[in-house]
RNA sequence: CGGGGUGUGGCCCAGUUGGCUAGGGCACCUGGUUUGGGACCAGGGGGUCGUGGGUUCGAGUCCCACCACCCCGACCA
């Protein structure tokens, strides 16, 4: 085991320390200076540069958001312990996990030793902080909703979320997290439905175009529906070690929230009719996913459309007029590749080698980085080095902020065709549930037939570890017997082991 | 809650059958030399050894209790 490490040795560090998978991830978390644990066990603190990963998809998925019709606003996030069950399958699927505020006032402690609940500050009725927000934009839309041309209702919320869960691990399952959530009341049912559906479109398409991750879109089985949804629809990504990682969802929740919660419209015959509703949400767990899905033993390898940073320059110099002049060849460069969009950064830092500096950006993804020296500047040239693949060319000056574009697509497309590839080579087809069960150590998506009962779903679970991870929309229509206990059927399902 | 493990500067650890002033590496600060793939020299700052008891002339070390955290199982975006 490793006790010390000089310089040198931290390079590989990486990987050798790592004792499994999941070591690896936290250690690129940790490389790249994205997160650590919070002072409450189970919550995140997101460092700047992890916040600003984060804020590029905010800022992509909140255009493509509005472009479709939608607002933003913003809900309490204590909802009375009440509304939480109105819902009887909703509060059922989140009771285990929610934080209760009880008290709203401290006092000092009698026996003189800090604070303490001033039990005369008990609330009438106790505050669930929200684990996702359904029910108080509900009742709001009770209220907002009259008509039938109130109709669609589109609304979004950026917000947090607290869900107490047993165990946690950093972007993937914090006891907080940031995310978006969608919330949409319709008319009809079909409405309703092509909401649903359209807005998981959204998200495999920001999976695949920004992210550069492939995904699988299907509807999730039964015991893994939201609580009180009629249908959950979602994208399932696939990590490096083959385990898959649910990464968004958008449930058409027909109309059991609006009668729960009285969300009805006077249709165009003036009659009274209950909403059909929609919501749909991704989390801060997307982080994981880039993370899991493109990282390598350098660390963090980020697709260009959601660097904060796209490109690193790296100003060299030994004199002080070298320095001058290179500056100011920088400061040309970087005023260039801003006109053309490209956010870039200036590492002028003296104080470090430049070795702990290209080691520094290697570990924090950033897609292509730029060497200017003496050297390059006497042959009107820069060095140009592309962070997935490694290669390092000279690029003459004027041709830069071209050479610079063409990368940066090329590596976006190249980071996805990989992702794309792993999936499709992972995923399996299997008939026999005993070659399953050996075959679900290695990782992967198996394709298999299922009965649709939950009792071999359930034993699936039990034996395997894995998981229907969803029935995906695009399949091969097939006749035949379910995997597990032979009867009949042609569901076809994804089976694989979770994050 | 069940099983396993760990607690010594910010991080990783050493510290022998109890022994004298608690160490090292990384990181940090100052000065100098360096800088095209993780620099070097010199000096420096930073510790209630998880907490509380006990044994002892003497406890980081032995004993007891407690606490915290990590890993594995039941929950999940």
């Amino acid at each position: 085991m490793v006790t010390q490490h000089t310089r040198a040795q931290h390079a590989q560090s990486i990987t050798s320390r790592a004792q499994d998978y999941a070591q690896w991830y936290l250690d690129i978390i940790a490389a790249a200076d994205l997160a650590e644990h919070g002072d409450v066990k189970g919550t995140m603190i997101i460092k700047p540069y992890g916040y600003a990963i984060w804020e590029r998809m905010q800022h992509i998925l909140d255009d493509k958001i509005k472009e479709t019709g939608h607002q933003n606003a913003y809900f309490p996030m204590f909802i009375p312990k009440s509304f939480l069950s109105r819902e009887a399958t909703h509060v059922e699927g989140f009771a285990k996990e929610c934080a209760v505020v009880t008290h709203h006032r401290l006092m000092n402690n009698p026996n003189g030793e800090g604070v303490v609940v001033d039990p005369e500050s008990k609330l009438e009725e106790e505050l669930v902080v929200r684990p996702t927000s359904e029910t108080v934009i509900h009742a709001a839309f009770a209220r907002w909703i009259k008509s039938w041309r109130d109709l669609p209702l589109l609304i979004n919320q950026w917000a947090n979320v607290v869900r107490w869960e047993m165990r946690t691990r950093l972007f993937l399952r914090t006891s907080e997290f940031l995310w978006q959530e969608g919330h949409t009341a319709h008319a009809t049912e079909a409405d309703a439905e092509e909401e649903a559906r359209k807005m998981l479109d959204m998200y495999a398409w920001f999976a695949r175009e920004v992210l550069a991750m492939e995904v699988i879109p299907g509807e999730k089985s039964e015991s893994e529906r939201f609580a009180g949804a009629l249908r959950t629809y979602t994208i399932e990504a696939m990590m490096q070690d083959g385990k898959a990682l649910q990464s968004g969802t958008s449930h058409n929740l027909g109309q059991n929230f609006a009668k729960a919660f009285e969300v009805k419209f006077l249709d165009q015959d003036n009659q009274q009719q209950y909403c059909w509703m929609t919501s749909w949400g991704v989390s801060t767990r997307l982080m994981g996913a880039l993370i899991m899905s493109h990282s390598d033993d350098k660390g963090l390898v980020l697709p260009p459309e959601i660097a904060p940073y796209q490109v690193v320059v790296l100003p060299l110099w030994k004199k002080e007029e070298e320095k001058a002049a290179v500056m100011e060849q920088v400061s040309a460069l970087r005023e260039q590749l801003q006109h053309v969009g490209v956010r870039v950064h200036i590492d002028a830092r003296d104080y470090e080698t430049f070795g702990t500096k290209v080691y520094g950006w290697e570990k924090k993804g950033v897609p292509v980085r730029i060497e200017i020296g003496p050297r390059d500047l006497a042959q009107n040239q820069v060095m140009m080095a592309r962070r997935d693949t490694g290669e390092k060319k000279s690029v003459a000056i004027d041709q830069v902020a071209s050479e610079i574009s063409t990368v940066l697509e090329a590596m976006q497309k190249a980071l996805f065709a990989s992702s794309q590839q792993r999936l499709q080579e992972r995923t399996v087809t299997v008939d026999s549930y005993e070659t399953f069960k050996t075959q679900i150590e290695t990782g992967g998506f198996f394709l298999a037939l299922w009965c649709g009962s939950a009792e071999c779903e359930t034993r699936v679970k039990e034996e395997t570890k894995a998981t229907i991870r969803c029935i995906p929309f695009e399949k091969q229509q097939q006749n035949g017997k379910c995997m597990i206990c032979n009867a009949a059927t042609s569901e076809q399902v994804i089976f694989a082991r979770a994050y």
